[in-house]
DNA sequence: CCGCATCCGGGGCGATACTG
DNA sequence: CAGTATCGCCCCGGATGCGG
């Protein structure tokens, strides 16, 4: 990308990762760890296949992305963050927490869905309501894949699914999964608008104690 | 900007700040407050005007900044941030820290520079080695325009200069200012290369009480 | 099938000129 | 001082092709 110009640090940075598509990439390999170029692309969906393998030859020569032949079983190409890339977490988790209000007014007619993406809504919606209580996990299934959030001394985590031993699971839309989590809604509510809960029933009472949104 | 069709707060997000300049005009109206049009074009070297004024509409629409009339005595337009805009702050917080690497390897022929651009690399470098003292103020005048770093209780804070009552003003080019700050080069080395020091001498030791770069 | 390279149309961007 | 107008260019998006 052009550059700005600037002997400042966020200019430096955006020189860096400004470009369009490259902080998205980024965040596919955060949460997804070395992936294939056809993982990246199906995480990515709208991307032009040009655009991506430019970007990945960008990254790696900014020294953020290494490119492995990966173990004879698979004998393909993985892409993976280096120390340097990973560094970028705060970056993508501040970034995400800003634009979550602009997720509860609902997906546009034609976006794009993976279940993965609930982890910011759930870092920000969610809080631990026990935390001297077990650890619990929820795992949320929508459109093909999962999160799951786990809550345990009073920190909630998320991470890709799906979870080995979750203690409850819900699945459905995204959406009144969204509201759900959120407090716009109610179980009641959710499950009539296709949401359904395995297992137990108390997690979500405990994962939204105030029943509304905390720390707003 | 075109929107990235996904439903994640990530890219939502992107598509309302990812434009080109756009965080580069948010971290100004962040560090200058309330500021006129010309103002921020001056903060923003490189930047057409065209596009300056086209962001600030764009911004205006998305929420996140407010154009006023300025009181009477002025009688222009003042631009700043709404709560929403000043929320970015943790964003453009991790991401100046982030870029602060750049930096050290000192600017390209042709970067433009601004005094406070230095706040990022202050905070980066430095931290406050004697907790129990009372609070000093370091005053970094570069280039026209200044930053004051604060330290008191173990923290470090920066904001706009001048400072009313400053311990230490250091004055020079930003490089050899900034090996200072990190501790690549010592103060005799910075006295060669431009650098004045009024005031305590121990104020530089005590904000970088290592010798060298804190929690790297 | 995977991982690109190439081509091409459209629009965002950059620089300058101009105006109230 | 605070923008608007204009124009060339390059980045981006979408489609297609192609070697391993």
């Amino acid at each position: 990308m052009r550059s700005y110009g600037q002997y400042c640090a966020v200019a430096k940075a955006l020189d860096v990762i400004g470009d369009r598509w490259t902080l998205l990439i980024v965040r596919e390999l955060l949460q997804g760890g070395p992936s294939r170029y056809t993982d990246l692309r199906n995480g990515l969906p709208g991307i032009a296949t040009n655009l991506l393998s430019e970007r990945l030859r960008d990254l790696e020569a900014a020294g953020l992305v290494k490119r492995e032949d990966a173990p004879p079983p698979v004998a393909t190409a993985l892409f993976s963050l280096t120390p340097r890339g990973e560094a970028l977490g705060p970056v993508l988790h501040e970034l995400g927490m800003w634009g979550v209000p602009y997720m509860t007014e609902g997906p546009a007619s034609r976006d794009a869905f993976r279940g993965r993406w609930l982890a910011w809504p759930a870092e920000n919606f969610l809080a631990d309501g026990d935390p001297d209580a077990p650890p619990v996990a929820l795992e949320l299934r929508v459109g093909g894949d999962s999160v799951v959030v786990e809550a345990a001394g009073g920190e909630i985590r998320t991470h890709p699914g799906p979870a080995t031993q979750p203690d409850a699971v819900l699945t459905g839309p995204p959406h009144p999964i969204l509201g759900l989590l959120s407090g716009g809604i109610d179980l009641a509510e959710a499950r009539r608008r296709g949401v359904e809960l395995q297992g137990e029933e108390g997690v979500i009472a405990r994962l939204r104690p105030a029943g509304g949104v905390p720390t707003a």
